[in-house]
DNA sequence: TTCTTATGCATAAGAAAATTATGTATATTT
DNA sequence: AAATATACATAATTTTCTTATGCATAAGAA
């Protein structure tokens, strides 16, 4: 995913808020949309999106689309409602997240705004 | 830790931050100060905590020095040469990680600035 | 004075989320 | 023809954490 071990724990947050913009991806469409928005720096794994993917949609969050293009198998994923609310959720904690992170970090700065 | 999964990873930067600024800390020193700058928010558990020290340390980033403060142990811990070179590391990794997430995740405020 | 909370360390069992490796298959480019 | 890109999947292992447990002393409350 990255040298950073940071990313981790970021991947579902990740996937929900692609999927808020583009309403509908498939699994290496997001690899690739990733590695793109972060010039490369992030390269999701597919062994860790694939189980990602899955367990979003056994957990009620994504519903999945099978298509055949160019005689290849995409599966579509989208958000279902209960996605979508989670979406706003994970936003709200990685905000969160990083505003504790600055306190912890950057002190002083913390205090200036 | 917390209820967000974000802080997964984030644990050793935390750590070695602090030492950066405090010169030298104590394992429950260091749960009591996080708990407070994060008003709560944090919670370092000890079976995160100790662990995460004891391999600090045996990678060569922390020095520990016992104390016996009113009959009860410390272990002091501060940074080693090799470890302030890492906190550095972990800071510059923390802001990138910073960053890419804000433009995965607000793709169109993050053209902005 | 006894019980609870705080201080201070430690580790073991288990869960969660990733990495790494491997597998299958088709399409496209060199 | 071979290599790369597209597209999915899973299994073994590692990393990092939670939860539970254990030991011990000090301080405060009932």
């Amino acid at each position: 995913m990255s040298n950073s071990k940071l990313y981790k724990g970021s991947l579902n947050t990740i996937i929900l808020k692609l999927l808020n913009e583009q309403d509908k991806m498939y699994g290496y469409e997001i690899t690739q949309k990733v590695k793109a928005l972060t010039k490369g720096e992030l390269n999701i794994t597919e062994g860790a999106l694939y189980p990602a993917l899955h367990k979003l949609e056994a957990e009620g969050l994504l519903d999945v689309e099978v298509a055949k293009v160019d005689n290849r198998l995409r599966k579509y994923y989208k958000l279902t409602e209960q996605g979508t609310k989670e979406t706003v959720n994970k936003l709200e904690e990685l905000a969160e997240y990083i505003k504790t992170m600055q306190v912890l970090v950057n002190p002083k700065l913390s205090l200036k705004q």
